[in-house]
RNA sequence: CGGGGCGUAGCGCAGGUGGCUAGCGCGUCUGUUUUGGGAGCAGAAGGUCGCAGGUUCAAGUCCUGCCGCCCCGACCA
């Protein structure tokens, strides 16, 4: 490709709206352009990088037996209300205004189950694992991010279809397989937590990740090889216990602790011996929560523990309604009203706990969960904290940011049952199909990899994601006719031998085209000038660690085919 | 949805307490000199100052409403 006639707008400044280095560097590198909030455009620099991202997921999804579909973006609303999904999704589902019944899909799990649906009649159909490559809407309130967090992204989603438990444990670890070549052949430092199932459904989950910093996900991994989003994460942090002897439950006045620090700080308490304690309100109902110390109450696990996401912490009109004191005083004993309390696992059974007496100013000691106050449950509820003993060795976890990059579900039979996708067993049983579900954010392998692969310059490709292979830069090529008569038989030769050339044969001054080169990133370049040439050699440039030799053209297509690889 | 910031030439920005022809840098075009790390000189083009309404002799500037974009938070399969 000649750079003179090819569409490569470079932006020697900083985008203003960019925050993140993945997004500056794409803006900057002439990939994409924005259109509005969560919308992008790819130019053509950016749309060979998406291609070559396309063609590597085609590939492993081909190799472990996936077939290629496109299903339309365009859904009935009617097969989302089968699934609940239209009030699952809420807000995020785009609707179509002048065309009643149909919304824009943000994932396909009903259209594939309608497909099998349709023709999946027997357990000789299966398995099946269905892929696409297809550009998904979601009605995100809060596009960020640059490519990251989108209205309109293309996703690799695929389903599998399987007879039994065993089956889609099959189809879910060739997808586990599948997903660890597609993220290593795109040259990324990738890792995999366990997740949380969310509203998808399902039983088991993993995400596939990357740590950084412009990354949303909160992940807790160690050195022992634990790793899990925080969403689900535990560590072995042992619980809080019984005291052999506890004394009288005993107010004591705390004109100026309205919070647990205030508490450690003004009477030296333990964090071990004191319980916070929230209001909830779940699904209209007030629920009390203990929590230990200053844990942080983990809104995904509670969704587990209550079975239901319908609920919000209470205000604090609620709360003085419901307890008789404010933030800061309430406690599970000396209560207005009985309310369902329900405490973290590490309070399980303890004794000799400190909390709020549910009248402003003052607080209780010497609380036994079991003897002063009924306790309906305990779950894992605390959000694990950087340092804690992880669950599998004791090793220290350390708390990470992370772009999600893949999340791969079992899904089970949910959208089979919602939509009545059933097949016929070997006994002529009617049986539900049983699905996984598994997906990829293409635009974010390329985010990703950009982040992980930059310097001050520019972004740095390596071959399989790089738009080109060599980048020919001709030296004072508009005067120079020599330069210009070596640069053409470069660019033929190695285009001949299918390699690809960004060849820039504009007349600018060498250092514009170096800045570009850079910017750009592609692997090699190749440096024609003239006083090289008069020693039938050429520059070769590498743009991972900026090293450059000079080799004569003779040399020069062995040279690169070795160091491309 | 709550909080904050911004919207002026293709890009990055100044002007903002109302006042003359709306500026600067980069980029673009023409000419010329230059030519291995974002060239010099000379000239030129390019603007609904986000939109609508209002106040005023006069609005980029003040007021009201709206729209858009970014950031933080909430939310997020």
């Amino acid at each position: 490709m000649r750079l003179s006639q090819y569409f490569i707008p470079t932006l020697k400044e900083f985008p203003a709206e960019a925050t993140v280095i993945s997004h500056q560097l794409m803006l900057r590198a002439g990939l994409i352009r924005q259109v509005s909030a969560g919308v992008f455009s790819w130019l053509p620099l950016g749309f060979r990088v998406l291609n070559k991202v396309i063609n590597i997921l085609r590939e492993e999804m081909n190799a472990i037996g996936g077939q290629e579909f496109l299903l339309p973006a365009l859904n009935p609303t009617e097969i989302w209300e089968q699934t609940g999904r239209v009030e699952a999704m809420g807000d995020v589902m785009f609707h179509i205004k002048n065309r009643d019944g149909l919304v824009l899909a943000p994932t396909h799990e009903e259209i594939i189950t309608f497909h099998a649906r349709q023709h999946i009649q027997s357990y000789k159909d299966l398995p099946q694992i269905w892929y696409q490559i297809q550009t998904k809407f979601r009605n995100e309130p809060r596009p960020k991010s640059g490519v990251l967090r989108c209205r309109q992204f293309i996703m690799k989603d695929s389903y599998s279809l399987d007879t039994s438990w065993e089956g889609l444990d099959e189809s879910y670890k060739k997808h586990f397989e599948a997903y660890n070549k597609i993220f290593s052949r795109c040259g990324l430092k990738f890792f995999v937590v366990g997740a949380s199932s969310g509203a998808m459904g399902g039983s088991k989950s993993e995400e596939f990740m990357i740590e950084s910093d412009a990354g949303e996900d909160v992940c807790a991994i160690a050195p022992s090889g634990y790793a899990a989003n925080i969403e689900i994460a535990t560590s072995s942090l042992p619980p809080v216990g019984r005291k052999p002897a506890c004394p009288e439950v005993e107010k004591f006045p705390t004109p100026n602790a309205k919070t647990i620090d205030d508490l450690i700080e003004q009477y030296g308490f333990d964090e071990n011996s004191l319980a916070k304690t929230v209001v909830y309100i779940v699904e209209s109902k007030p629920i009390l929560i203990l929590m230990r110390g200053n844990d942080e109450l983990n809104e995904t696990k509670l969704q587990m523990a209550l079975g239901t996401n319908k609920f919000r912490p209470a205000n604090p009109e609620e709360l003085f309604e419901i307890t008789g004191a404010n933030t800061g005083s309430i406690g599970p004993v000396n209560l207005k009203q009985p309310i369902k309390i329900i405490a973290d696992k590490l309070l399980e059974a303890s004794n000799c706990l400190v909390s709020g007496a549910n009248q402003d100013g003052y607080h209780f000691r010497n609380i036994d969960l079991l003897r002063d106050t009924q306790i309906d449950g305990y779950y894992d509820l605390r959000t694990v904290r950087e340092g804690e003993p992880c669950p599998l060795a004791n090793t220290p976890i350390k708390i990470v940011k992370a772009i999600e990059l893949g999340h791969i579900f079992k899904l089970g039979t949910k959208y089979s049952e919602a939509i009545g996708a059933k097949f016929l067993d070997k006994d002529g049983l009617e049986k539900p199909i049983i699905m996984g579900s598994y997906g990829i954010g293409v635009e974010r392998i390329i985010a990703s990899f950009i982040e992980q692969n930059h310097d001050e310059f520019g972004i740095i490709w390596k071959k399989p994601l790089a738009p080109f292979d060599i980048h020919l830069i001709g030296i004072n090529i508009a005067k120079s006719d020599l330069v210009r008569q070596a640069c053409e038989d470069i660019y033929n030769n190695l285009t001949r031998k299918k390699l690809e050339v960004l060849y820039d044969d504009r007349d600018e001054t060498a250092g514009v085209k170096f800045y570009d080169a850079d910017l750009i990133g592609i692997p090699i370049q190749i440096i024609v000038g003239e006083k090289n040439l008069q020693s039938n050699s050429v520059e070769i440039k590498y743009r991972k660690d900026g090293r450059r030799t000079i080799i004569s053209l003779d040399e020069l297509e062995n040279t690169i085919l070795e160091n491309l690889l």
